[in-house]
DNA sequence: CCTATTAATGAATCGCTATTCAAAAATAAA
DNA sequence: TTTATTTTTGAATAGCGATTCATTAATAGG
């Protein structure tokens, strides 16, 4: 019985990352992808249904992470609910500054699988969100945030500076130092813009 | 000599508008367009070079308004910088709310274009954002706004925030009321979280 | 050393849709 | 009318690339 050379499925997806940053979703060939990954055209369907799929277990796999580690911040009530979600922040930021190909996956091409809503994928991104509109709560139960603001519209407030700012970033590296925009998303985040 | 009947261009960019937000840049057919446009499939290319081309010029238009929109603004000088940030803001929620669909290719499609760098596109969304960078700079020197911020940074954050609750409301409009929406960002730029 | 079973392969298929272009339609001017 | 010019048309093309699958490779167990 032959058995599993290496791990071809992680290898494929770390591929597809990269095939998927450099040339967006559709611009990416499967053949260029296996090439990438270093197996044969064939194999990346022994271990993907089909490209879409693919994509999504990218997302899959970052939301899990994402999500776990911030799980593992939650507790720690050593933590005031703003250093917690200083620490979200950080976590985004610590996790796409090591993996620049999955931040502008992450960036662009989210909506792909948004349109056809697959639970998987929601599952891990949904939880992600309620922890950190957890936070936030917790920031207003503690008086520290303000209680007019809307939980829901906070979360995506902050996801979506982050995402455009990681974009200008990818686009132009030089310009933008990640350290600066983290620093700077934090402070706007906490204190906005007005002296 | 035939004349022309009507406005193909127009209709033509306003039926693509409408097909890319539903099944997006690459779901999108040009016999489809042709079909909602009320034209055939062949004069979709007298008008146009190519589907890209399309994608452009629906954003090249686009940032033309918003930039032209913006500058009748940056002269008025009853305005403090902050009002001036807060018009910014109402006038990108105007536009979105007039015309849903072009939200969708807003948030989602922009990036297709921004690979193939176009200056097209470019200019005029560059003239957009920096006359907002002006509104900062401006608010800096009348020591409203904090001189610590980066203004590149500043004018992504809130155009991030801006485009990823444009999407959160596409995605469930019922949940999301865009004028709440619209009211939560204006706060949460000027004055952040924290009590 | 066989053999059964699973893993891996990559050339061929097959559907799909962007783009083309020869023909038809409209009308201004003569 | 007739003609010349411009607009519009939509069926045909052409190429691409996701997916398939018959074949080959490897090896665990007997």
């Amino acid at each position: 019985m032959r058995v599993k050379e290496g791990n071809k499925e992680k290898d494929i997806l770390e591929g597809a990352i990269n095939v998927f940053a450099k040339e967006g979703y559709h611009g990416a060939k499967i053949s260029k992808i296996a090439e990438v990954a270093g197996v044969a055209t064939g194999s990346v369907y022994v271990y993907f249904e089909n490209k879409e799929d693919i994509l999504l277990k990218i997302f899959e796999q970052l939301w899990k992470q994402l999500y776990e580690e911030l799980l593992s911040l939650s507790d720690k009530s050593i933590f005031s609910p703003t250093e917690k979600i200083d620490a979200m922040i950080d976590l985004a930021f610590d996790v796409f500054t090591s993996n620049p190909a999955l931040a502008d996956v992450f960036v662009n091409e989210q909506h792909h699988i948004q349109r056809s809503n697959k639970t998987q994928f929601t599952n891990y991104y949904e939880k992600f969100l309620g922890l950190g509109e957890e936070f936030i709560r917790q920031g207003i139960q503690k008086k520290i945030i303000h209680g007019s603001i809307d939980v829901k519209i906070l979360r995506y407030f902050i996801l979506g500076a982050i995402r455009n700012l990681l974009q200008s970033w990818l686009n132009d590296p030089k310009t933008f130092s990640l350290n600066k925009i983290r620093q700077n998303v934090k402070y706007l985040v906490k204190y906005g813009i007005q002296k």
